[in-house]
RNA sequence: GUACCCGUAGCUCAACUGGAUAGAGCACCUGCCUUCUAAGCAGGGGGUUGCAGGUUCAAGCCCUGCCGGGUACGCCA
């Protein structure tokens, strides 16, 4: 179905098609001079080439065409050519009401059903938790919600980082102390059990980590470690197993805080068994050689600006490394789920590794040629001071301790504005906890995926402006706005337009755009923005008319439409977002 | 050293991939709560888009060269 100013493009389109020229120079778009026009098209200062005239005749001969229709109360050339347009009331509402009827919002079907494996958790199982991770669960999650609902098949998963010389170095450390009980005691049912374990590996990881990379003993033994392990033998991988489970706990409780969902519970250790046979076909095919002793796969080219280093498979001690384990993922999930794209939401940082990965990939032959591999990575969170994110303490912060600090905020500053004073204290704690989740999510959403940002408790839970919170705020207005009315918030009623409507009528139409430009370049921040524009036209419209106040039915009757509409709108895009909205604040 | 990313209002960020007068939020200033939730609304000041060239009807966006910041560059993930 399309935004309305696609539908426009269609009928502009056709209007240069029947001049002779491409139908894409139709393309509409809403104005930026909204002082000027609703909509524009630029197309005929494009065209004018091609048409070898000069662009304000191209455009009087579109304009001739396009005021014959009916559904234009405008069309004009502006400037050197701009083409601007108004529609009628009638067509927009029209438009209004067959997208707010719409499961889909009016937006296309662009998935085809086709199959994506987005790939954005990456959590370590030696430790717990921590702001690192934050970005990839956020910004994934979001991408997974905006493909399944643009009609892709999604399968999220969170790839827990668990067969790594890291699991060597900690496994070696109980074992050489002779505190395996420690780790097989564990009584996965007790949650105090739980906490301890994790405890003991917050102090035991790094200190065996860094006494590992200072004594090269360590290290030759953690190494070994690390290869008994991948061979299954035991205590190693008995002792692997049940750290493994414990700290799926601890993901899952900050996973379930986050409301961030996956669909797959994998990890590098799931794909060992396609490591050998991978391999040993690659090294038939030739792609995999000997190097220093290490098998590798060079995926250096001629064309290079920079130099590759080759993927990895096994190093010289034999030991798998992560670029083992992501071919070998890849090659599982062609084979279990045959994907027609793969998405890794992981950071930036990592982009080399990935470039290795694909073209080793392709190179190998492990995904026909039509398969998207895609690293949608993202910049760093940073603290105030620019600098990567850390606690005052200057270690890194946990992420069951953010969302609590978070929460805390959130809940004196509810506190400070007497809001929820009259709420059980349960419910209380709820909202408390949906503002504090939207204020982290709204945040890192809002900015350009690819861009480092900066990460102010204070400030965005400061709860003014462009926050998740005030976004929510609007929202609760609305449902409290309709339900006083009596209004039910799937209903709609015709529309009468006036001044004060029309703004946010208008934009209503845009909800497709935001969303499929989400979709193209994997940026859900322009759905924030979307939210956002929409939440304040809401908010001025509510500002500039009472509405229950309005004595005529059919206004009233209208305005409730609009509102109603909006709420839909915002509840979808923040679902969208990962976001959830309380039914009071 | 080489490659990639970033540089936009005092601060934090947008700009629908080349369109008209570069937009928001915070901070600052002026109004608005005895009517639907003021976490709000209406308005104001604030810019040579790091610098210098180039491409074209049109450049924050594309090309070249500088300046400044970040990141990555074979046996960690």
């Amino acid at each position: 179905m399309g935004s309305l100013a696609q539908k426009l493009s269609g009928i502009v389109g056709s209007a240069f098609e029947s001049q002779g020229l491409d139908k894409s120079f139709g393309t509409v778009r809403v104005a930026d001079r909204p002082d000027l026009a609703q909509f524009q098209c630029n197309g005929a200062m494009a065209a004018s080439k091609a048409a070898k005239k000069n662009p304000r005749e191209v455009a009087g001969a579109i304009v001739e065409e396009l005021q014959k229709n009916p559904v234009f109360s405008k069309v004009e050339i502006a400037g050197p050519g701009f083409i601007n347009i108004n529609v009628t009331d009638d067509y927009l509402s029209a438009y209004l009401k067959e997208t707010g009827a719409d499961k889909r919002a009016g937006v296309s079907d662009l998935g085809h059903n086709e199959t994506v494996v987005l790939d954005y958790g990456g959590p370590n199982i030696a430790k717990a938790m921590h702001v690192g991770h934050l970005r990839s669960a956020i910004i994934g999650d979001s991408i997974r919600r905006i493909m399944k609902f643009v009609g892709y098949k999604t399968l999220g998963d969170v790839h827990m980082g668990d067969w790594g010389t890291h699991m060597g170095m900690l496994i070696d450390d109980y074992i050489t102390r002779g505190e395996e009980k420690i780790v097989l005691d564990t009584n996965l049912n007790s949650q105090s059990s739980i906490d301890a374990l994790m405890e003991d590996m917050a102090e035991r990881y790094p200190r065996a980590s860094g006494a590992a990379k200072e004594n090269p003993d360590l290290m030759a033994r953690a190494h070994a470690a690390t290869v008994k392990l991948q061979n299954k033998e035991q205590p190693h991988y008995g002792l692997w197993e049940k750290i493994r489970d414990v700290s799926i706990k601890g993901m899952e409780r900050n996973y379930a805080a986050l409301n961030v969902f996956f669909d797959l519970w994998k990890g590098e250790a799931d794909v060992h068994d396609y490591i050998a046979p991978m391999v040993e076909d690659l090294q038939k095919k030739k792609v995999a050689i000997e190097s220093d002793g290490a098998q590798v796969v060079p995926v250096a080219e001629e064309s290079d600006k920079k130099e590759y280093p080759p993927l990895i498979l096994y190093k010289r001690d034999g030991a798998v490394m992560y670029g083992t384990t992501d071919m070998a993922t890849i090659v599982e999930r062609v084979k279990l789920y045959n994907p027609n794209k793969i998405v890794y939401v992981v950071d930036q940082r990592q982009g080399l590794h990935f470039e290795q990965l694909f073209r080793a990939a392709r190179k190998g032959g492990l995904v026909k040629a039509a398969v998207e591999l895609t690293h949608a990575g993202f910049g760093t969170m940073n603290g105030p001071d620019g600098k990567p994110f850390k606690t005052r303490a200057g270690g890194v912060m946990r992420l069951d301790d953010l969302i609590s600090m978070a929460e805390e905020k959130a809940k004196s500053r509810m506190d400070e504005a007497h809001l929820a004073e009259d709420m059980p204290a349960a419910e209380k704690a709820d909202v408390a906890h949906k503002v504090a989740i939207a204020a982290i999510k709204f945040a890192d959403l809002q900015n350009s995926r690819v861009a480092d940002y900066v990460f102010d408790l204070d400030k965005l839970t400061s709860f003014e402006g462009k926050t998740g919170p005030y976004l929510l705020y609007q929202a609760v207005r609305i449902k409290s706005l309709l339900r006083k009315a009596g209004y039910d918030i799937t209903k709609s009623s015709p529309l009468m337009l006036a001044d004060v409507d029309r703004p946010l009528a208008l934009l209503l139409t845009e909800l497709p755009d935001s969303i499929e430009g989400a979709v193209k370049n994997y940026f859900p921040h322009h759905l924030c923005d979307y939210a956002y524009r929409l939440a304040q036209a809401f908010s001025s419209f509510y500002g500039n008319c009472h509405i229950l106040s309005e004595e005529n039915k059919a206004l009233r009757d209208s305005r409730l439409s609009l509102c109603a509409q909006t709420y839909r709108q915002l509840e979808l895009t923040f679902g969208l977002l990962g976001i959830d909205i309380p039914e009071r604040m």
